[in-house]
DNA sequence: ACCCAGGCGGGCG
DNA sequence: CGCCCGCATGGG
């Protein structure tokens, strides 16, 4: 333990005005398929490229957050804001996508959830995952994927020994009877290509986020991903707020909300959304994603 | 036992 | 195009 005059200007905690852990946690966006948040303690230990970040969160009034970093540097400082996009201004995003009563419900009861930005690499391999399954699987696949594939480190200052994800040209090598054994089950083949692909024709890291119409052409050129997991990549991977990601949660809620549940075509769900929402509906998505999953349940009624 | 899960590719009309 | 089907696997 250091005392008081040996702290450095790293390891001054993270004032986050309108941020809440629990609920970027809970709505189950990538860092959640591989980190490990302790709900209690109020932690959360994530791998961010080859470092691990450990944080310790304090709500305070107003839906601020002040976040520690147990063992921080100035690069790992700058992830966090990266990660958590802390330099969004939040209010406003919150005035844009506030067109009707059904979003105001949902903002003021997450209050301070934000869309994580991840790895394009990652969040393609999660995603790809996802299709077809369910959260708590998607998230058994994925911590086997990198238990079973991924390069072993050590944390300097914890001494806490970790997996990093792995990488693309990793994966191309893994065979498919391997790659089964982690639970991917008919995916495999599809995250065998993208390894393939990635590893020697795309380089995700060097694609232009702001670009959707090039980014979603791009990456549903992997096989395996299709128009939904390529607006989950657009939006979580490279933080672009214009994919609107609709999956069979997210067609049901705006059924429920907005035509008195009669079931609507994906592509008029699609215009609706960028009517209402424009530039903002990957942010608008989240809250509506997690609003339904939490108060809308399964059932087509107003089941639980 | 049966149903479903943050969909997609392929095949058909 | 638009529709329909199978798909690995495990938990409720």
């Amino acid at each position: 333990m250091k005392n008081e005059s040996e702290l450095t200007v790293n390891e001054k905690p993270i004032y986050a005005r309108l941020f809440n852990i629990k609920y970027t946690f809970e709505s189950a966006q990538p860092l959640t398929f591989y980190g490990d948040y302790y709900a209690n303690e109020s932690k959360l230990n994530y791998v961010e490229g080859d470092s691990l970040i450990k944080l310790r969160f304090k709500e305070l009034k107003g839906n601020n957050t002040k976040i520690m970093i147990d063992n921080p540097n100035s690069w790992k400082l700058g992830k966090v804001y990266t990660k958590f996009r802390l330099d969004d201004d939040v209010s406003m995003l919150y005035k844009k996508i506030s067109t009707d009563e059904n979003m105001e419900r949902a903002i003021s009861a997450y209050k301070g959830m934000r869309v994580t930005l991840n790895d394009p690499w990652e969040t393609t391999v999660c995603f790809i995952t996802s299709q077809f399954n369910n959260v708590k699987r998607i998230r058994l696949i994925i911590k086997n994927l990198v238990n079973m594939f991924g390069e072993e480190h050590i944390d300097e200052s914890t001494g806490i020994k970790f997996k990093s994800f792995p990488n693309p040209e990793k994966l191309s090598r893994v065979s498919k009877e391997d790659l089964l054994r982690s639970g991917m089950g008919f995916r495999a083949k599809y995250i065998m290509d993208a390894a393939r692909v990635c590893s020697e024709n795309i380089d995700l890291s060097k694609l232009n986020p702001k670009n959707y119409d090039e980014l979603k052409g791009t990456l549903m050129d992997i096989e395996g991903v299709g128009p939904k997991v390529a607006d989950c990549i657009i939006l979580m991977g490279y933080g672009n707020f214009n994919a609107f990601p609709i999956d069979v949660w997210m067609k049901r809620t705006l059924e429920r909300l907005y035509f008195n549940s009669k079931p609507q075509k994906i592509k008029d769900l699609y215009k609706f959304s960028e009517e209402k929402w424009g530039e903002y509906r990957g942010f608008a998505q989240q809250y509506l994603f997690f609003y339904g999953m939490k108060n809308l349940g399964r059932g087509n009624k107003d089941g639980k």
